[in-house]
DNA sequence: GTCTATAATTTGATAGAC
DNA sequence: GTCTATCAAATTATAGAC
């Protein structure tokens, strides 16, 4: 992967996460990389599979940021999800990357609709087996929900708050207060 | 309100929905509806003023589907919003307009913005005033964001059984266990 | 309210030179 | 790997007739 290819996906995952799968396009990142739209076609074929690649990359890097540590709690593995998906939004005020192309399943390509569907799937597996338990995989669901529906509340109401209020009930032991 | 703008509303709701902002144009609701595009202005002046006024029926008609019934519990209240959300995604697989295009609102017109972070606040307060409490506001901000992710994790997975594990645990007293 | 016609722009993608 | 040149299609929007 070279260098003028990593920076397009930087670009790419940036817009798509702050306005959808519409809301890049092959001649803005071209111009922001200081080249022509045609050599983006260079580096990724299509818009598709360049919005796969985005994906396949953030998957990656989002799950080895939630690795699981040694004797962690299934509070801490909560905390884990918690703490990734915050810094997103904190750092630049946008989505997951898989949040906002999973609600517009129905615009996506295939290719990227799967690598969305298996970014959860595998969220979800990972964290039901931290969380333990007989409820685990609905509390598993159930978190990841509430941090993706806590950067909607985020980002409609211009708020950074909405997220910290919607994720501080999802440790029930301190009912939403932070010891 | 002509019937014509109606279905003209009806149509780019369900294209919202189901692929954002960008997903629905005026040449194709015209074609849906059997006019031309440019009889479309004559109902709407501009794409923006459409979605505008999709999101203000769309507010008006969830937040009366709600309606708090007298004499409701907490949890009462929490389930009028669990089964409202739920009845969207049940009847045809898509998103909450006002989820969807809060998540894409790097994309979108100001005044489209302004509608949508005025439906979660309104959500919000009216949620929060039902549950009570001393963490009634951070209660209101988890169950909707646990619903509009919900409607997320549902899309991606294509199962509309992840709305129902992630809504399960909304309801701590009986800990994901339905009586 | 709806039409024809059209402007001005943007888009994803390709062919082929260097 | 990047370029020029280009295509075919789609987009939002407007002017003006009926």
């Amino acid at each position: 992967m070279s260098g003028t290819a990593e920076r397009l996906l930087d670009l790419a995952e940036a817009h798509i996460r702050d306005r959808g799968y519409a809301g890049f396009s092959f001649r803005e990142l071209a111009a922001e990389v200081g080249i022509k739209s045609a050599s983006v076609h260079h580096h990724f074929p299509t818009k598709a599979a360049m919005a796969k690649a985005v994906a396949e990359r953030y998957a990656k890097r989002f799950l080895a940021s939630v690795e699981a540590k040694p004797d962690e709690s299934p509070d801490d593995a909560i905390d884990a999800y918690r703490g990734a998906v915050r810094r997103t939004i904190q750092q630049d005020g946008r989505m997951c990357l898989c949040g906002i192309l999973g609600a517009e399943a129905g615009a996506l390509p295939p290719e990227v609709t799967a690598e969305v569907g298996s970014f959860f799937r595998r969220c979800i597996e990972d964290l039901a087996g931290r969380v333990r338990g007989p409820d685990a995989y609905a509390r598993a669901h159930h978190v990841i929900a509430t941090l993706e529906g806590g950067l909607i509340l985020a980002r409609a109401c211009g708020d950074i708050g909405a997220f910290d209020r919607a994720a501080s009930a999802l440790y029930p032991s301190t009912d939403g207060r932070v010891s």
